[in-house]
DNA sequence: AGATCTGTTATACTATTAATATAACAGGTA
DNA sequence: TACCTGTTATATTAATAGTATAACAGATCT
């Protein structure tokens, strides 16, 4: 699985490392068990301070997508708490959805974006 | 419309502040044409300072949602490019997405979820 | 036992951003 | 003229992002 960090983004390094991991279980690229390279390894591979991975697997562990073991490292282990997920889900969509409303998309065009978005990742 | 400030929120104010601005437009508390309080004036009204609402004022500005004069001050004015539009919901929708398949939540789900915010909306 | 890997913690530093505080300027309005 | 707009400039404080070293505790392997 491929890691990829734009440093002109204005979206923290920490950040995108969290979202990549997270299109990759989405994707089936990594998957239940896997695990994860060690925060110093993937620290050197791709140039950034250990420290930086380390935020990144610790917030992925808060979320409920990786544990972390002395002896593996980070091994994904998704935590589902399905209402929970539910409820954060809806959160997150809300703004989104009112950003669309007031740009006058409609309800049927998001349902659109929503299926084309889901093919995507079917395919990987 | 009432404006409602979480200081103890990790997301920054001038965030906040135009998030809210975009549940009023989407939810027709403020239509278009109808004009903005004046920094200074919402400011107070907050209880922040006028660099930080004319932040979220800039920023809305710069989204096309409101244009900026010095007679009428922020004014309500979509500027709808609707194509970009979709492009720019497609990138936030992804993230989220991922996220909700890696909680297992399914396709459908996340249909209903859509519906039901969208019948929020329109409540007002 | 000893070397080596893991995550974890601590500390320190720099750069950037968020937020505030004053102040002034230019244009429109009454 | 007085007063309202947004705008710009400058400065300060606080918080966050990222880097850099270093050390510690547990697990693994030779």
């Amino acid at each position: 699985m491929y890691v990829k960090i734009d440093f002109n983004s204005d979206e923290a390094i920490y950040i995108q490392l969290r979202n990549q991991i997270i299109y990759g279980i989405a994707t089936s690229q990594i998957q239940e068990g896997d695990n994860l390279p060690s925060v110093r390894e993937l620290a050197e591979i791709v140039g950034i301070n250990m420290h930086t991975v380390n935020k990144a697997y610790s917030i992925l562990k808060q979320e409920g997508y990786v544990k972390l073991d002395r002896r593996k490292g980070a091994v994904i282990a998704i935590d589902i708490d399905k209402l929970q997920a539910i409820e954060q889900l809806k959160e997150s969509l809300r703004v989104i959805l009112a950003e669309a409303i007031c740009k006058n998309i409609s309800c049927r065009e998001i349902h659109e974006v929503i299926d084309q978005i889901y093919q995507e990742f079917e395919r990987g």
